[in-house]
DNA sequence: TCGGACGCTTGATCTGGATCAAACCTTCAC
DNA sequence: GTGAAGGTTTGATCCAGATCAAGCGTCCGA
């Protein structure tokens, strides 16, 4: 099986494939303008070619760190998906986030010097390793990227702060349709196309991550197919038909007329989204 | 009513009130050992007295800041209690967090320049208000600083991973314990009484937190009592009776046979908590 | 080509917690 | 004191989603 951590089965065998790769800096990078170098300001950059990242290629399954692991680094994910998830003492785990490409993995390690989650490949793909202590050595030369970083955590602290809302206040439909919205919205801001995508992960991951059973994760998507809200072929490939309504079913408060009883809602019952919502800037 | 933002009731009345206690620095901070400069090197403490850190005293109701305004700064609760909460599209809202002294307030700030959720006062108390430019201006000269203000974003990241998987997977028994117990554990930080303490939030607080209703939290500490397992006086004194157990109910799979139907459990029931958890560093 | 593992769908049933409702404290202003 | 407003408890009922149980599709290795 392929859970061991990618370390301890990397470090040892690919010295050579990553041999060229680790040779170009960021500006090669699939994922630079979502990237680190964002935020930091022009007149900087040739500080941070002087990082010269790790990258590493991984596969389904490869752990890139396991809870309880000594934290070294951070990384980075240029291409492939993966998941986070904490284990509970009582046996019990929890996906806590799913990663693509651009956004960063490892700052829960910061606090305690430990992982607090695993990192797990849904699917093949590269990464970049960036070393915590010698990326903060450069960050105390450069400012920006000190401001970066506070950023880049803060934005972590409020996605995690909604997700806590959806698991705390949304019932079932709402949290599935926020889920899709969500991934629709980060494969727009990637160029990838918002409307048509492959879940890269399991109904039940999914379900787990949004705190509910891989059978309602199923029912639901079955009524929003049969509500022509959304398209369904192979399980994974998903295609967004009436972008607008699913908007509204993820803002409204719940609308048991929308999507009851697992049949689709004839026209004339059918709602227009209303008014200005409460208004949060 | 007193849910004005902070700033414009206070800024114009209370210099004067302030202006003693901005005099003396961090050293005379009640929980100073638990703030800031617990992780500052011992030589370069001269540079956080530079600070001079505003201090503000607030009122039960006052709104430290509001989702929507501009990010300017970060607050260290110095007495008090406070909850922050996010307001969603539909009009719910969802509590995320409460805090007491030497706990921190706005990180969620700083990623959009916005603050992504309101901070509300539950009783009086007395914050200081760190100015977040200022602050980074200083963290560029002393690494130190810089460091741990990256361990204190990373352990909110944590705490919020706890709580997604507590909202994502646990039942109202175990929500409900685990509360208390965490609660009991940061009173012990503090060198308060971790087995008797008040709660400073309203059942609809601590239900709205937990994803539970108001009644399903008064009916879960009603158990609680019967069983044995805590005090409940005046509503709001908590005692912790028997945290061995608790901590039992809060580690363990589901165990129907400790709280259920509303009845304690007879003695030959109660089962001794097992060998070893999961492993988890 | 087959078989088996794994993931997904769908149906039937159950149940924990929500909801609805009423009464009871506690606090506080007058 | 009295009364009103909030907050809390408790009971009765309901229901969304969990659980249990087949059966189906798809992938993949032999």
């Amino acid at each position: 099986m392929s859970f061991d951590n990618i370390h301890s089965r990397l470090s040892t065998t690919n010295s050579f494939q990553c041999a060229a790769s680790i040779a170009d800096g960021c500006a090669a990078c699939s994922s630079s303008s979502l990237c680190w170098s964002a935020g930091i300001a022009v007149d900087e950059k040739r500080w941070f070619d002087n990082l010269k990242f790790t990258r590493r290629r991984v596969q389904r399954g490869d752990v890139l760190y396991h809870m309880g692991d000594h934290f070294e680094s951070i990384y980075a994910v240029r291409s492939g998906f993966f998941k986070t998830r904490v284990l509970l003492e009582d046996g019990r785990d929890h996906v806590t986030s799913f990663r693509m490409n651009g956004e960063l993995l490892g700052f829960d390690g910061i606090g305690s010097q430990t992982y607090s989650c695993d990192a797990i490949a849904l699917e093949d793909g590269e990464i970049c390793i960036i070393h915590y202590q010698r990326l903060m050595h450069l960050a105390s030369k450069v400012q920006s990227l000190s401001l970066e970083l506070n950023r880049m955590m803060s934005r972590e602290i409020v996605r995690e702060q909604q997700i806590m809302a959806l698991l705390g206040t949304m019932q079932a439909d709402k949290r599935v349709v926020t889920f899709l919205l969500n991934l629709s919205m980060r494969f727009n801001e990637r160029h990838y196309s918002a409307t048509h995508f492959i879940l890269r992960m399991t109904r039940e991951e999914i379900g787990n991550y949004l705190g509910l059973t891989l059978e309602t994760v199923s029912r639901v998507l079955g009524r929003l197919q049969t509500a022509k809200l959304i398209g369904i072929e192979h399980s994974k490939e998903i295609t967004l038909l009436d972008v607008d309504r699913l908007r509204a079913l993820s803002r409204r408060e719940s609308d048991p007329l929308l999507l009851a009883n697992n049949l689709a809602v004839p026209m004339a019952f059918r709602r227009q989204p209303i008014g200005p919502q409460l208004a949060h800037a």
